[in-house]
DNA sequence: AAAGTTAGGTAACGAACGTTATTTAAAAAG
DNA sequence: CTTTTTAAATAACGTTCGTTACCTAACTTT
């Protein structure tokens, strides 16, 4: 009985996270998804109940592309290493939905567990494998790592400096390097 | 012949400045600050041709804050140390300023000379008196020392960690120190 | 006191937005 | 082929903005 269905769900959370991708949240409207949709705005409203649903859809998948990132890092030879790199790749890749998720306090990233005390015990087991420290130490010693990856990813993100890949690498390498040998040296 | 003015310029820019501080500039809007006012919004268009121009006074009034801040600290003792933690410090007491200068790209702060490269030469002699380095060596090292101080302000701006003013003086001091002994023992 | 200048209030405009009532027509079921 | 269901389009509504035309009244000057 029904016309069949044209517009689906998932084209229009795709495009929607397009939008997204090169503008931010700021940049997303119905108005404008419907006109990349080359549609009205009628089958947005019929996939989501309103706006704030679509932009929770969106911010799970930008989400979800964040931890694909860290898991390629983690699952690699020197995943401390890499998962550093990664979040800054991601920084880098993706600076609107780093700022998203690390850079503006939204009512959608309640639980941004990326601190220091709550961070998965798996990433400091993974620095202890480089640093040979205890873990109480090593957990001491990752939040000071953390905050310089994170320091690198914000200024990738919101475009202040622009590092290559090579610059990120060295900088992080050295840093991390020279911060065990001083921390070593008490 | 005139009324007398009762809403000067100065109390307009005020107000609008005060809402930025709780709000960012997504807060601001003329019938906001008309009501501040106790006033319609003719006081405002009154004293500036267009929001446009009310927004880049109130950037220029942010900006100078935060110069009071930073040359509080490169007038103290140890002045390389208290400008890293004025920063931090003007990142936590005005989180949506240090965010609107440092933490998006807005077509105001064009002008966003906080870089290593263009840094001024004066941070990096505060530097080197307290490493010892050379000048283009204590150059590539303030890049670090910058990077780790960005990342606690911007952690702090945002509210993702809550740090003490002891732990932050804490963490740079140790880290710094660190970074310096990892770096002379190459 | 009369007159003219202009600060500020009122209220409206148009644009951009989320949302929705109404209409149109596609296609499955009889 | 007709009926029925409903996807999608059209177009409107209500808000919230920036901005502005118009009005009112305060105050200086004569």
């Amino acid at each position: 009985m029904p016309p069949r269905t044209i517009f689906e769900k998932e084209q229009v959370l795709n495009i929607a996270y397009n939008i997204v991708e090169k503008e931010g949240f700021e940049g997303l409207n119905a108005r404008k998804i419907a006109k990349a949709l080359n549609a009205s705005v009628h089958p947005i409203f019929k996939h989501f109940k309103d706006m704030e649903e679509l932009k929770k859809a969106v911010y799970e998948k930008i989400y979800a592309k964040y931890q694909e990132y860290m898991l390629k890092g983690a699952t690699e030879e020197n995943a401390y290493k890499k998962m550093g790199l990664s979040y800054i790749k991601f920084a880098k890749d993706y600076p609107e939905f780093f700022k998203i998720i690390f850079m503006q306090k939204t009512n959608l990233n309640a639980e941004n567990f990326i601190m220091a005390d709550n961070v998965g015990d798996d990433v400091i087991r993974k620095g202890q494998i480089l640093t040979g420290l205890s873990f109480e130490e090593q957990k001491k010693f990752h939040v000071k790592v953390w905050i310089f990856t994170h320091g690198i990813a914000c200024l990738v993100a919101t475009n202040t400096v622009e590092f290559s890949d090579e610059e990120i690498e060295g900088l992080l390498t050295e840093s991390v390097k020279q911060l065990i040998i001083g921390y070593k040296s008490k």
